[in-house]
DNA sequence: ATTATCTATAGATCTATAGATAATGC
DNA sequence: ATTATCTATAGATCTATAGATAATGC
């Protein structure tokens, strides 16, 4: 179970971890504290401990790099969306645990991943495959609010609370994941003008419905 | 009242306004769309009508401009936070109507330039000043929003409401102002669980505090 | 004389490609 | 033979400065 190829100059890979997640875990890192157009491709590939052409294996550009960490942080969320379109629970259960589950993974992880939907470089459409992905999510969540709230047009509301736990995460340094998620779930549903009786039973059956987020 | 100096190149300002104001709105709208690493002196200076050289006429540098930026659009918040702050209509009319004000000035105008408090280059301490300004925002939020909840703790959730409109505008291109303003301030104080009844009551006295934003 | 602009450019990047090299696999 | 890496570099930027120039002011 050698690896074959010519050895990096600085020695293996410190993280154990494959040459393209070593590239992908640098370039989240990078991406979130300095921005697209302020990471360079040099400064990814001393961070992954490579050379700067070595990355070029891997992905053909740096626009692909974002890409794919775009897709890869929506999709635990899109495929924990469709699997709650299955279930029979409420409306407002239902909805409670994505909210749940969404600022948990928003909440955690070393990297504020999430940070990356604020990157004002995805207006471009090299980006257009995260959008499809992210309009899907965001369908799942008017489905579930529509009915919660019993008219349209509140799910933008309830994305953007869900979603501001990305911009919270830099001037709160204490925001515990297991803490802010059924805050914000609860707050949601609050919004929507569920009662606080109802919200209890809510948080209650909702547990059911709880994923350990890998 | 004709102007000194030499004249530009391309003719005289289209906008009619100053060279630092074209600069300053150029700036806004490119740092917003393509980020700050992301956006060129040269095509900020196209932008403004004037050559890149002559920009530093103007700024010292690139990080100046997006400094001017910051504490311009942070300032008017800060100055209507503070004239609340003297005023004796309960805690939760006036975060209501502070609420509102800072959602209005999220949600218009032309270019986003809420999308600024977005950038990651903004924890780079060359950003300091605004970072200090955005903090005495944040305190004022922070007393209200403890009155009204009865505890502490309450303070970042609100303000991440307030702000997730500037993730909004970008996914949800019909956000007018004068229909989402309200619609979060009501939502505010429903996270903050004041009753139905009151909430009434708080919209209508919040209206003497309404101020038109310049 | 003062001012706001211009043109030109030095020096420092930065992206992507070409081609060499040091491993393993067969 | 295949693979993963390396070094070197072309060509395209990009920031900031130097110094010239075309107006108005006195």
């Amino acid at each position: 179970m050698v690896r074959t190829g010519r050895p990096r100059a600085k020695g293996p890979s410190a993280s154990g971890l494959t040459t393209e997640q070593d590239i992908l875990h640098a370039a989240g890192k990078l991406f979130g504290e300095l921005g697209y157009g302020g990471t360079s491709t040099h400064a990814i590939a001393q961070a992954a401990g490579i050379s700067q052409a070595a990355m070029y294996h891997y992905f053909p550009g740096k626009h692909t790099i974002l890409l794919e960490l775009l897709l890869r942080t929506v999709k635990p969320s899109i495929e924990y969306a469709l699997s709650l379109a299955e279930r029979d629970e409420p409306a407002d259960v239902r909805l409670w645990a994505l909210c749940s589950y969404d600022v948990t993974l928003l909440a955690r992880g070393e990297n504020n991943t999430g940070a990356l939907y604020l990157l004002p470089d995805l207006s471009d459409e090299k980006f257009a495959a995260f959008h499809a992905e992210r309009e899907r999510l965001f369908g799942v969540y008017r489905e579930l609010v529509d009915v919660v709230a019993g008219r349209a047009g509140q799910a933008g509301l309830v994305f953007g609370l869900v979603e501001s736990v990305i911009l919270r995460r830099r001037t709160e340094p204490g925001l515990h994941p297991e803490q802010v998620a059924p805050a914000v779930a609860d707050a949601v549903l609050r919004v929507l003008q569920v009662g606080e009786t109802r919200l209890a039973q809510v948080r209650d059956e909702a547990a059911v419905l709880e994923k350990v987020a890998d």
